[in-house]
RNA sequence: GCCCCUUUAGCUCAGUUGGAAGAGCAGCGGACUUUUAAUCCGUUGGUCCAGGGUUCGAGCCCCUGAGGGGGCACCA
């Protein structure tokens, strides 16, 4: 390997061309060895994570007899002369390979000089601790498990570009302890949310992503074709109406955790594709799907950081206590001063939002215009957890319409820190008075209101065969996690976020 | 879709008024038996995002375009 001809691309090429030429060169010149640069498995005794459990608190300068088989990827590597300091990580933690020329022998250390940062290997030796109290696996033998060709981002900033730590995940999960971080919170809540409804005995399913109608939220759907049958069909903007057919079908608690897709904007706080929990429970209504949002909540915190208490927007928050629950038309009469009520005339409140600079548009009602008001005037400022509920029958085709109220629904929006994250009702389940709504909403859609459903035949026969009482819940996974993790933007919780097309030389 | 910001070595970043493109890390060569962002000596490496323009001269100024970020709009 040292000995590679002056032919060879790494003395004609420069940069990041000469770096690639100069490891293929080693990998050549391994294989002309007889050693196979990408072996095909290796066993291991111990992850890094248990050897610091087990060993973790060894004195300074210790030798212990404990024999261990590890495997992971070479970080950092401090060549010291006759003594080589390495840096192996693997999925959960790292530790220091201590290699001595006196008990590796001249050729393996050699070897392990040679050896680039980004190499997976996988080392024999015993646990000890350094002088300086530093726990290491004192090396006796070690195999390359795979050879890396391109060299680490910066050892110590890391990737701090945010194109390329999005577009190469794999480079910002090795060099970001954050990014490593965020998707272990990630996985932590999802798999809360799986224990604490498997506690309750809700019945995880898979409902489809292609559909032929787009419905159970307002959004603008991606299109595509199935070839074989021609014919167009949408990605899912939601999981609802699927679940509660499987309701109907007397499951009675069923959830699902799945990608949607919105054909809509990009932002900090929105990606094309995202996951949503919902659930729908059977003989229950709005309140016990916001009791189920709290615990749900709280218990995800706790198994992901280990604490209830979160900052959002520096406010400390305990999801352990209740949140707060208020209605969106008491909300809109604190920030106006004015008391509305979706039974009022439009030109009431269409004037109210002209008052507060809130845009209206010709065929909206009443209801659509508190929603607007709500939105521009009091969203923001929800920063501590809070319910707002009874939205307007006109906003919420598949809600029930309020045992106390005809023009409101029973229905909840969760927002923390200025921000939807979940969503939820007691289910409208009068086949009757569901197809009056999405006439309506075949209506405005045929208005030109591209987010409004259409008339689902299939799902409406299914109401007819009857849906006990129903309590529904929307959340938002990506939404939370940002929330529990303390990240700003969507993309640090999505491994690989919508972008635009690399351009690749 | 509109507005603002940004793009310099593989990575992290400087670059003054428009006057010879730099540093640290990584890499390469050398020293070093308890280092830990090891240290020390030496050293390779550039389509300054792309294309135009102004100028004796452009990384820097102007125009157009691209990627990314933020805001608005839309939305969860």
């Amino acid at each position: 390997m040292t000995d590679s001809p002056d032919t060879s691309a790494a003395t004609t090429e420069h940069g990041l061309a000469a770096e690639r030429a100069r490891r293929l060169d080693h990998v050549a010149a391994l294989r002309n060895d007889g050693t196979n640069p990408y072996p095909y498995r290796f066993d291991r005794s111990h992850t890094l994570a248990e050897i610091r459990s087990a060993h973790g608190g060894l004195q300074a300068g210790t030798e212990t007899e404990v024999a261990v088989a590890v495997a992971g990827r070479i970080l950092l590597k401090r060549d010291q002369g006759k003594l080589i300091f390495a840096t192996l990580r693997d999925r959960d933690d790292e530790i220091q390979l201590f290699v001595s020329r006196a008990v590796v022998g001249d050729d393996l250390f050699a070897r392990i000089d040679d050896l680039d940062l980004g190499d997976w290997v996988g080392v024999h030796g015993i646990v000890m601790t350094t002088r300086k109290g530093e726990l290491s696996v004192k090396v006796s033998g070690l195999e390359l498990l795979a050879k890396a060709l391109r060299p680490l981002p910066d050892k110590w900033h890391g990737l701090a570009d945010t194109d390329t730590r999005y577009r190469q995940r794999y480079a910002d999960l090795i060099s970001n302890d954050d990014a490593r971080r965020v998707f272990a919170v990630r996985h932590a809540i999802i798999a809360s949310f799986r224990r604490t409804l498997a506690a309750k005995d809700f019945v995880e399913v898979e409902t489809p992503v292609l559909h032929v109608e787009a419905g159970g939220a307002h959004a603008r759907p991606f299109t595509t074709h199935h070839k074989t049958l021609d014919m167009g069909l949408y990605l899912r903007i939601a999981l609802e109406l699927h679940l509660k057919r499987l309701v109907v079908g007397g499951m009675e608690r069923v959830y699902e955790i799945g990608r949607v897709f919105r054909n809509e904007g990009i932002s900090p706080r929105h990606n094309p594709e995202f996951t949503m929990m919902e659930l729908y429970q059977a003989f229950g209504d709005y309140s016990d799907v916001m009791a189920i949002t709290e615990e749900l909540f709280a218990a995800a915190a706790r198994d992901a950081i280990g604490t209830t208490v979160i900052d959002v927007n520096g406010l400390s928050v305990d999801l352990a206590e209740p949140f707060r629950r208020v209605r969106m038309i008491d909300l809109v009469r604190e920030k106006t001063g004015v008391a509305v009520h979706p039974s009022q005339s439009v030109e009431a409140l269409r004037s109210l939002a002209a008052e507060h600079n809130v845009r209206t548009e010709a065929q909206w009602g009443s209801g659509k215009i508190i929603e607007e008001l709500f939105e521009a005037l009091a969203e923001h400022a929800l920063i501590a957890p809070t319910f707002v509920t009874g939205h307007p029958v006109e906003t919420s085709p598949l809600a029930r319409v309020d045992r106390n109220d005809p023009h409101l629904t029973e229905r909840f929006e969760l927002f923390v820190g200025g921000r939807e994250l979940a969503n939820g009702y007691s289910e409208l389940n009068d086949p009757v008075e569901q197809r009056l709504r999405f006439e309506d909403e075949q209506r405005a859609k045929e208005a030109g209101n591209a987010e409004a459903g259409t008339v689902d035949e299939d799902y409406l026969r299914a109401l007819e065969f009857g849906m006990p009482p129903t309590g529904g819940l929307g959340i938002g996974m990506d939404r939370l996690t940002m929330l529990i993790a303390n990240v700003p933007t969507i993309r640090d919780v999505i491994l690989f976020p919508t972008l635009r097309p690399e351009v690749l030389d």
